[in-house]
DNA sequence: CCCGTATAATGCTCTATAGCACATCCAAAC
DNA sequence: GTTTGGATGTGCTATAGAGCATTATACGGG
């Protein structure tokens, strides 16, 4: 009868609330049994489908485990592979201070290759932001960021400075990046990088080439990676 | 009352057989409409809740989108990034011939970095199989699978010859393949590599070292590859 | 001390029904 | 010609039950 509507949220989304409560609370930690469907029914004055409901979801979300027989417990916190993250979030979630140095920026209006990859007429005009990444005082990667001119006037040196590319984005233009696609492959270093990654010329390093997605589904930043591979490891995880 | 189990299988898995029955028959194409929860009700003669979870339960599947008042349709086929695939299908995926050689298999009993890997003591019986990636003639990757002699007896260079290792394991072993964690860099080609692949030594190569895990969660194969950068580009999806 | 068995608890499948929210389409009104 | 209503169909939330299948546990006999 969808009466349980108290407050404009479905009563099993309710109920969800309060067991994620409880877990954020560190009241339920991985591996403790959740409320049965049954109890959870009653306590709520809800009906056995509608408590099965809530607990199927979380399930299907990857929150709780549910055995037949024994039970539904809290799951172990799952990590993250194949995650999109900016280096900032990558370095923190390490506890690693996050520590970069803007080489350039600039504007260029002659890289057709890259403004095709964007979706963008070939003549566009580019924001190009190169960077080197650091740990432990000497860098370990060289990135360079294309975005549109266009989309996001005066992005510039300054709104960099004081945090990450992805948080500026968002942050004074309302863009949320969703997706990449990255190719990967291994290339050697040329003079330029060399230097800057301070390692012998024609060293191998690993190349990463990220076509970064907003949420609407439109290529929003190019971004050309180079990492020295005796710093740096790429983990995936795959699924059959 | 469950008492739908005409055959064993539940209700609502029977409906989700005859809707992919449908789709995979070419009947229905992406885009097209599924019966509706109240029609696959009556046709199945089962209650609007069983139907309702066949429709639900794929959906989360990914297989169908369901729009509120618009009604249930076939999903677009997926595209599948991040999947684990044995060379075979990746070249069958992509309509190519799938061609690869043996270099050597052996079995080793002192090799405990790759036996700590796999969960096995120190100084497990281990099978080495070397193999080299073939496409248009030329060799472009040099693979090295590891797995543990006791629990593969008999996995010898003939059982492979005729098809590939994950499909041998799962048919002469029953081993289901589940995931696998991946490491990647970029390395300098070593002369003997360097051979094989038939590039210069010092050559860059991306390097991938994969620990493969069993849908029982036991890791199974430890695999090192060796790919020509130029002939080869790692596609990865990140998801935020 | 170990092992089978009974029992209770839990999740799983399913019925039959109700009203709500949203999308689509067609006909009537402007 | 365009807009506005309504009818219809769809998915979504929810009720109040029933029996089945599997698991854990406690208890008794060996």
């Amino acid at each position: 009868m969808a009466q349980g509507r108290r407050n404009g949220t479905p009563a099993y989304q309710r109920i969800q609330g309060a067991i994620l409560k409880r877990i954020e609370a560190g009241q339920l930690k991985p591996g403790d049994a959740v409320s049965s469907e049954r109890e959870l029914a009653r306590i709520h004055g809800v009906s056995l489908m509608t408590a099965r409901h809530a607990l199927a979801t979380l399930e299907s979300e990857g929150l709780v485990e549910r055995r037949r027989g024994a039970g539904t417990f809290v799951a172990p916190p799952k990590i993250h592979f194949n995650k999109l993250m900016s280096f900032t979030e990558q370095m923190a979630s390490r506890g690693l201070p996050a520590c970069s140095k803007i080489l350039s920026s600039s504007i260029l209006d002659d890289e057709p290759d890259i403004a095709a990859r964007l979706a963008l007429p070939s003549a566009s005009r580019l924001i190009r932001i190169e960077r080197t990444r650091q740990a432990a005082d000497e860098p370990f990667a060289l990135e360079t960021a294309y975005l549109s001119a266009e989309q996001f006037p005066g992005l510039t040196r300054a709104g960099l400075e004081r945090g990450s590319l992805f948080s500026a984005l968002q942050q004074d233009y309302g863009v949320v990046l969703a997706h990449a696609d990255e190719e990967i492959d291994a290339t050697a270093a040329d003079p330029k990088s060399a230097e800057l990654l301070n390692v012998a010329r024609g060293a191998p390093l690993l190349r990463i080439r990220q076509l970064i997605f907003s949420i609407t589904g439109k290529p929003t930043i190019y971004m050309l990676g180079l990492y020295r591979s005796d710093r740096h490891t790429l983990l995936i995880r795959r699924f059959r």
